[in-house]
RNA sequence: GGGGAGAUACCAAAGCGGCCAACUGGGGCAGACUGUAAAUCUGUUGUCUUACGACUUCGUAGGUUCGAAUCCUGCUCUCCCCA
């Protein structure tokens, strides 16, 4: 195929990202591939550790997937090697490491979600543990002399665990190094990573300049803040949006987050058009409501498509906005004529993790029957046949009790 | 190799023989409010029990005691200082 001028290529590029180092190189790689009729090749690493990927994945991954429709050469690393080791970024304490068998089974649920956004038919897909597993102690050693240790200890992440008296483990020092090799093996043009991965990504481009070869560009991406408004989208903050979750929570969740990220995500994890932004900024400053269920609309027709996004939006609208039940409440059907304890139903609907729980829940006001709030936790329950009650738990739990 | 400090619920962090299911903050959940699953305010936050209460929990295994998160011993792990 014939690739774009460089300078669309450059601007397509350029959406969202920090900082790309040194752009110059950028440019100029961009030009010798049109010129030479020869993709470039971009590498992104990636754990397998922690298989469910949100939207805060998805800024990087749909960044390749623009390499990918720009003509380049996407290579994903499955980092099955570095896994084992433990990527310390970030972290304020050490990984668990793991084992061969965990890495290929989340590396397949890993790919599994990452179709939704990259073209796995052009990806080359690649498991660092090809080549790192070979490499022998002497290779090791002679990788580690090119770093020194005032360089590792100046990092962030490591001084702070250092200061804090936290533990960190030798071995640590060494996930940079082998996220580098594995730049050296690929020889990339152009590394993708998190602005956290900076560091890590510049390893690589001195090690392939150790070896004389063309050192790659390091692109880094904004960390995607999650629904709360103030950590990275990260699953131990539960404050993420799956790429795999119900269109309803997808919704619901895309609208929770703060009014001053709306634009944000539109630049990150939408596809709207680059021309069409800045008609997206203003709309999110002058009327953030609409922008805002436009946004979340957006993000689960992306994932599920435009009737489940439909479907969503009136979830909400039924449950949030008039508190009504939702057209999709499962049912739950009770023999007529015997009395049952609310409070067993509740379980075995699993609206509760526990008996004391539904307790709290009722006694604050949180469960109601048909609108009615319950106020006795011991209630029983006894249906007539044809009966329909709606119950109502918490928030946003609801299902039809029949009486059957 | 030597010396010292520490391990508490989802996280952080008090408690240091009974009043401790364990202060407090964060998080979570609920109620009110709201364009919102935001913000704010209030309440709540081990399991079982209608309730009285019972049971499990303070790294781990034992021990002392009428009684232990709190005292003693072994073990595991972590941190600091010196070499």
């Amino acid at each position: 195929m014939a690739f774009l001028p460089v300078e669309e290529q450059i601007e397509i590029i350029k959406r969202g990202t920090v900082e790309i180092v040194p752009v110059e190189e950028l440019v100029e790689k961009l030009k010798k591939s049109k010129k030479e009729n020869k993709p470039l090749k971009i590498k992104l690493g990636v754990d397998p550790t922690r298989p469910d990927l949100h939207l805060g994945h998805s800024v990087i991954l749909r960044k390749l997937r623009q390499f990918q429709d720009l003509g380049h050469e996407a290579i994903l690393i499955i980092g099955g090697f570095t896994a084992m080791i433990g990527d310390p970024t970030g972290r304020n304490s050490t990984r668990p490491p793991l084992t061969s068998e965990e890495v290929e089974e989340n590396a397949k649920t890993y790919i599994e979600q990452a179709k939704k956004i990259l073209d796995l038919e052009k990806l080359t897909l690649v498991n660092n543990a090809d080549w790192l597993g070979s490499m022998s102690f002497m290779d090791v050693i002679g990788l580690t002399s090119k770093m020194t240790v005032a360089r590792m200890i100046e990092r962030d992440d490591f001084s702070k665990r250092f200061e804090n008296k936290e533990a960190i483990s030798l071995h640590e020092f060494l996930y940079p190094l082998a996220q580098g090799q594995d730049s050296v093996h690929l020889q990339s043009d152009v590394e993708l990573g998190g602005t956290d991965q900076k560091f890590n990504l510049l390893v690589g481009r001195q090690l392939q300049k150790d070896s004389d070869l063309d050192q790659q560009v390091c692109l880094m991406m904004p960390l995607l803040v999650g629904t709360d408004g103030s950590a990275k989208m990260s699953k131990s903050y539960d404050n993420y949006i799956g790429i795999d979750e119900n269109p309803n929570d997808m919704y619901g969740k895309s609208l929770s987050i703060p009014d001053d990220l709306i634009y944000t995500y539109y630049e990150l994890v939408t596809d709207v058009p680059i021309d069409e932004l800045p008609a997206v900024k203003d709309k999110a400053e002058k009327d953030p409501r609409n922008a805002k269920h436009d946004l979340a609309f957006t993000i689960v027709k992306m994932y599920h498509g435009e009737e489940a996004a439909k479907d969503a939006r009136k979830h909400f609208e039924q449950t949030v906005i008039n508190k009504s039940v939702p057209d999709d409440a499962p049912e739950f059907e009770l023999t007529a004529g015997e009395s049952a304890r609310l409070m067993d139903v509740i379980k075995e609907l699993n609206f509760s993790p526990s008996n004391g729980e539904t307790k709290r829940l009722i006694k604050q006001g949180g469960v109601s029957l048909d609108d009615e709030k319950v106020e006795d936790f011991a209630l029983e329950l006894a249906m007539k046949a044809g009966e329909e009650v709606v119950l109502k738990v918490g928030k946003r739990k609801f299902a039809i009790l029949k009486g059957v």
